[in-house]
DNA sequence: TTAGATGCAAACATTTTGCCGCGAT
DNA sequence: ATCGCGGCAAAATGTTTGCATCTAA
């Protein structure tokens, strides 16, 4: 039941950190691809799964886009635009989505709720003035 | 450019409405398929599309799950388990996201916010307790 | 009448899996 | 020496599209 740390998984997390924005396996890939050639796109959809899971990066899941990773993993939301379906971040002090909230979920509804995320949707700025 | 009412659509309206979940489109098919067998999937897909573009239902994106759709647009939220994947409402007097938020959020970034969705996440109340 | 919609099947894109060999522990 | 992991290719899954036909307006 032991994890590996291996070449690959490093580069994999290293190289998502490096993003400012939240790529999918291919943005990924293509970065990776540049100081590690023989990577296969199946490690690493392996690994980033199995990041997600360990909780070390996120998943985001974006309406009619592919699943894309977030390597800042500090309570933020994100902003999707409609129309471009860019993502971008939207830090915390904006919005309360507490512990407090947590718990009142909690006893309403009986599940034991571990993180949340808020997704705002709209037009981004570049989209909102070409049109 | 004028969009017509078909029979299929109204009956992918309603029967999308009389979920209480928040089916994909394996889901609606089937449902559909009992009272309008010769519906083809390509219908549903197209059909969703453009309902919600309309905005007339929600397309939600669950992580490592299909897209599902929802047929209620009151301003609400979800709870997703991590550990069987069931997507569960979470009504918004829990969480306050409120036109104030959007404001802000456009004043700070220039997004222009239209609506917003928070997902909790965590363990619902049957897999909380078998485990 | 005509342009949007349907059903079907084929095409596509993304993600998962089986297999075998490699390598971290 | 194990057994998890990597690379590859094939398979599975989910979604979109081309096309001929149908139908709402």
């Amino acid at each position: 039941l032991s994890e590996r740390n291996t070449v690959q998984k490093q580069i994999i997390l290293d190289v998502l950190k490096s993003f400012n924005t939240h790529p999918s396996v291919d943005e990924l890939y293509a970065e990776i691809f540049k100081v590690h050639p023989s990577i296969s796109k199946a490690t690493i959809y392996r690994n980033v799964k199995q990041l997600a899971d360990k909780g070390e990066i996120l998943q985001l899941a974006v309406p009619n886009d592919v699943s894309r990773y977030d390597g800042c993993t500090d309570f933020h939301h994100h902003f999707v635009c409609d129309s471009c379906g860019g993502v971008f971040d939207v830090h915390a002090d904006c919005i309360d989505a507490t512990k407090e909230v947590f718990s009142l979920i909690q006893n309403k509804h009986g599940f034991k709720v571990d993180r949340s995320m808020t997704s705002f949707f709209g037009a981004c700025s570049t989209c909102a003035e070409s049109s």
